[in-house]
DNA sequence: GATGAATGAGCATTCATTCAT
DNA sequence: CATGAATGAATGCTCATTCAT
């Protein structure tokens, strides 16, 4: 059982592989309170064993998954922040970040759904101290407030409290997001590009004129 | 103990009350799912039994401040969809809905984390099936999109899929109070009224002019 | 609730019948054990209070229908064994017995579980030397035994060990009626009647002849 | 602990093997509602973890043990019924149920508490409709009839209703054994089968001539 | 690397019983 | 006599984790 014909190391990484694929379809339709290692067992088609070979326990799965999803999409919108105009940087930022979520739907809904939970913040605590470039996941708000400033400075978007930017960009979207994960209508995710990433710019743009 | 000089009834209410807020306490800090029903038990000073004579089980307790919170929390939205311009039901909307959460903090946080749980979702569903006008909780999205629709008619507002309204308007103010709920700082929560009001009508407002 | 134009004392007596009927049905259907005192509250309508007002506790409720069991089933027997002849005598008891259970099935099948129970056992036990004149009940086997000596003194009854007699002749009987208490079919107990009180007299009588 | 000179094998036949020792004595002296998790764990040696690993729960163990015992019952009195003459056959039968339950004294008590409980007669039912072959445990009514039919039809057997075979041949045994196992004198059961196996055939034998 | 039996602390829940009103 | 809130010990069961093979 698992045994391929080009060797054992296929094996072991597949083996890997499924059991965080199985992990995270549990985590994502039950939360990983209620996911048991015993879910994850079965439907990995792992042992018990193997599962412990692999991972120290239930919560390093957690973060191996929670650091891979954070990782891939702030890797995506880091690239965004280009040397453009606000509107079209902003836009780009929406576009990827909805787009992301299409792609990785599964994982998108893990990280909502960890973002909340208190299981992975004393982790993630320690990793902002221990490496700094290492988890760019992290730092999403500092690398958006400093491509920002530039527009601050010459008035193209308005200045406000620091802790309004990240809520006034990407939260319709990612609240949109979450309500769309439930269903994931497809036609839906396209018809709320451009409404949603217009809001975004206008949001946090310099109003001119009559507005 | 939990004996009141005002009689039975006090300390029958008391009892129940103590036992939701306690329940409420725990939730918010633990999640439900790492709260024990001995968290609940000694912290609310009550026995087991009698958490059980009051409710049928942990969940129902979840039910019951779930409820409340949804309700409440509802109720003090719908007040605000009045007879007014959309710049100001709007920025009424998204002050009652700040001040909502600077009064019902806890409450508030566990609505937040209660709303992502799955151990809800299916009671809410029979909810909206079982009763339409008693659980406004669930009705905010209807509520709102019937009070838009006269602006959207004579072009005050624009048109969108209508599952963008309620991400455009209250997405925002929902991110930065799930944020805000953190740390709660009172001063922080002042200073992001007007531009989390000004936000949400610019994302629904029809642009007029130069903007 | 509860109250009758008779006055007080009759309802006094109902709810405590009340609470018998409901306990007699609850323990025939799940068992002693198994039955809660919620079932028999909520299935007598009485209180939880009511009902420890008028028996001790579960196992006093339990011991008071056994004894009404016990008394009533062998009171009825004890009347059979009368100056008849053996075979007449044999009749009669086994068609009181059939006949028993058919007018108190549900007692009777009350009896048939418990009698098997270890947790009447202790009680039976005291009673029995206590008092040999109060509980007729326990005192079937001596009562037969007795009857049986003179026919046995004049050969028309096998001498055996003393322990077989009750086996040979309700054995099948009770056999009968445990099965035949799961279904409760009218026309078979009727049927039933004349065999097992033949079986019943052939087992103890001194076979003559050519048999 | 458990560790045995021949390997593994035997620790883990012995483990499971345990579990089912102490369940048997525990459920023969306390009933089954009566025994807890905590009796068969300390009693076997086993862990709690132990023993869900084995069975999936409380009644699954109860209905191993009645299932083994049922049919080792049933296999030992099915061999009885051969080609021989009614009163041999009958005698056989008797001889080799009084002696089944001389050999397992106690699984024989707890089939006979266990047949009168509600808590396996589910069980019971869906065996029946699943395999009829597999479970012999629970045809021996029909094994019985099948085999008296003969007698019946040459006129060696009475004609009687169908349900009155089983009580008529083993109702004696089987109350005599319900008895006979509360102390267990072992020189009784060794009178009792010569008395018992001629009532039986009594009971069910075409009477000739001067009875 | 893989397997699965074994472990045992921990948990939600039950239920007979008490008692103040 | 009646009521039902309150009590808390007891129980079946879960599940992350360990470890011998």
């Amino acid at each position: 059982m698992g045994v391929d014909e080009s060797g054992q190391a296929v094996v072991t990484a597949s083996r890997r592989q499924a059991i965080l694929d199985a992990a995270l379809a549990c985590f994502t339709s039950k939360g990983f309170t209620e996911t048991t290692m015993e879910d994850i067992r079965s439907r990995s088609g792992a042992s018990t064993g193997s599962i412990y070979h692999h991972f120290a326990n239930k919560e390093m799965l957690a973060r191996a998954l929670y650091l891979e999803g954070r990782t891939s999409l702030n890797t995506t919108l880091s690239r965004c922040l280009t040397d453009t105009s606000l509107r079209e940087g902003i836009q780009a930022l929406i576009y990827a970040y909805l787009q992301w979520f299409l792609e990785h739907a599964d994982l998108g809904q893990y990280l909502l759904q960890a973002s909340n939970s208190e299981y992975l913040s004393a982790y993630v605590t320690v990793l902002r101290q221990r490496t700094r470039t290492s988890l760019p996941a992290e730092h999403l708000r500092e690398q958006v407030l400093h491509w920002l400033e530039p527009f601050i400075a010459n008035g193209s978007a308005v200045r406000l409290p620091e802790s309004l930017y990240l809520p006034l960009i990407l939260g319709p979207s990612r609240e949109f997001v979450r309500i769309w994960l439930r269903t994931r209508p497809l036609e839906e995710i396209r018809q709320a590009r451009e409404p949603l990433a217009q809001a975004a710019w206008r949001a946090v743009a310099q109003s001119v004129g009559a507005v």
